[in-house]
DNA sequence: AAAATAGTGTCTCTGAGACATTATTGA
DNA sequence: TCAATAATGTCTCAGAGACACTATTTT
């Protein structure tokens, strides 16, 4: 057959969680050229044989050891532009949104001389390497925006969750407040949301708040949406 | 530095499009193998100093003369598995959804034996070249979705249209009927959605309709949503 | 008891859906 | 005049927003 440009693809992560309240991404500072000592995206060459969503999920487990379960990983967008990469081969990286629940610290990996979590507005405050900070507004974008019309939001809380925390993470995220009671209507009004476990959260001070689960089958589309102030 | 795995980057373009109140996608003939003969999305290779948006274009413009203004472009996703082709050599495939105006008739190009447009519940009907089947339904619910929260549905339109020709597109894409009023309500009350021109259709039959055209700077919100039935 | 937090109820207003009425054209 | 189509108005109901009130816990 007729030959074709050779391409490197690469795989990069906005990995989001929620640490003290605030919005948080995982960023690695680069150990090699280019851009040695630059904060990047996590990320790296995909493997010759190896599935997309695959490479994401080696890449974040090499930089944080989180499995497959503690996240959920969705398809964000490919950034191919020449000239995107400055070495000389044309590199073509799809990049990956991934959240969860408060993920542990990150763990230095092989190509990265440090890693750590970040609150975003200090993410978006420095210089990143690539055209990563395109990709980290473009991944904030799309989890702001699917937190309006999908159940996303319970992949930000732990497995038991509270009304009180599901809640906060849309004001996280947002970074807007939300009336209490009627987030409460909105949210156990809407079929395939929240599960009641029946049992209560303990060791905070007040009336212990009811404790919920995400509904079976995630990826519920919500009709009408939840919509930011 | 390190050597890195080769790929192919090609593109894939689901154009879609409405003639005589039905939607068509554009499907080419394939000459060569593999799949020789079956009925593919338009695509190929991506050069090397070719932006990928670029490059959806031009497979685009090769199978059917449109320039870029008679079109809306936008990313779909990216299809990578090991195996997608069967070729030895692994092909990562980037996605893009085409919307027009009743686009003109194609004209079999470079690498392919045929291209004509196709009613999509016909295309969905018969085997396609790759995982075509797939982004082809991945595509049209993209368009179906994006016409609910934004002002898209004026892609399907030219440059001056009735109302009724824009509800048209609701409902052909949808395959539902609005109420004309309540949807003359909606788009009518939605600053950014279109734009009185100040006159008049011409050669149909009852009081003439006014026509609009797309409001600028496209691509607005709609909030809340227009949803469907 | 007081403070803190959770859970529930109520009022209002916007906007969607259903449908009726008026307006303007061609046959 | 009639048929066809466009434009506008009205009624009702669901749901969002604002906010009040009750319930249950810790300090």
């Amino acid at each position: 057959m007729a030959a074709y440009p050779a391409f490197a693809v690469t795989v990069d992560v906005v990995a989001l969680t929620i640490r003290d309240e605030v919005l948080h991404v995982l960023l690695v500072r680069r150990g090699g050229e280019p851009f040695a000592g630059r904060w990047a995206l996590p990320g790296g060459f995909t493997r010759v044989e190896e599935d997309l969503e695959d490479a994401a999920h080696r890449e974040l487990a090499e930089e944080c050891r989180v499995t497959r379960d503690d996240l959920r990983l969705e398809q964000l967008r490919t950034y191919g532009a020449p000239g995107r990469d400055p070495r000389p081969e044309r590199v073509v990286s799809v990049a990956w949104l991934a959240l969860g629940a408060h993920l542990p610290e990150p763990t230095a990996g092989t190509d990265a001389a440090e890693a750590r979590w970040w609150p975003v507005e200090e993410a978006l405050a420095m210089p990143l390497a690539f055209d990563h900070h395109q990709i980290l507004t473009d991944g904030l974008e799309r989890a702001r925006a699917k937190l309006e019309y999908t159940t996303l939001a319970t992949s930000f809380c732990p497995r038991e969750f509270t009304l009180r925390d599901l809640r906060h993470v849309y004001e996280t995220v947002w970074g807007s407040t939300l009336d209490r009671s009627n987030f409460q209507r909105k949210v156990l009004g809407t079929e395939g949301f929240v599960e009641d476990t029946g049992r209560y959260a303990e060791g905070r001070r007040g009336r212990p708040a009811r404790l919920y689960r995400a509904a079976a089958g995630e990826g519920t589309v919500l009709h009408p949406p939840l919509l930011r102030g």
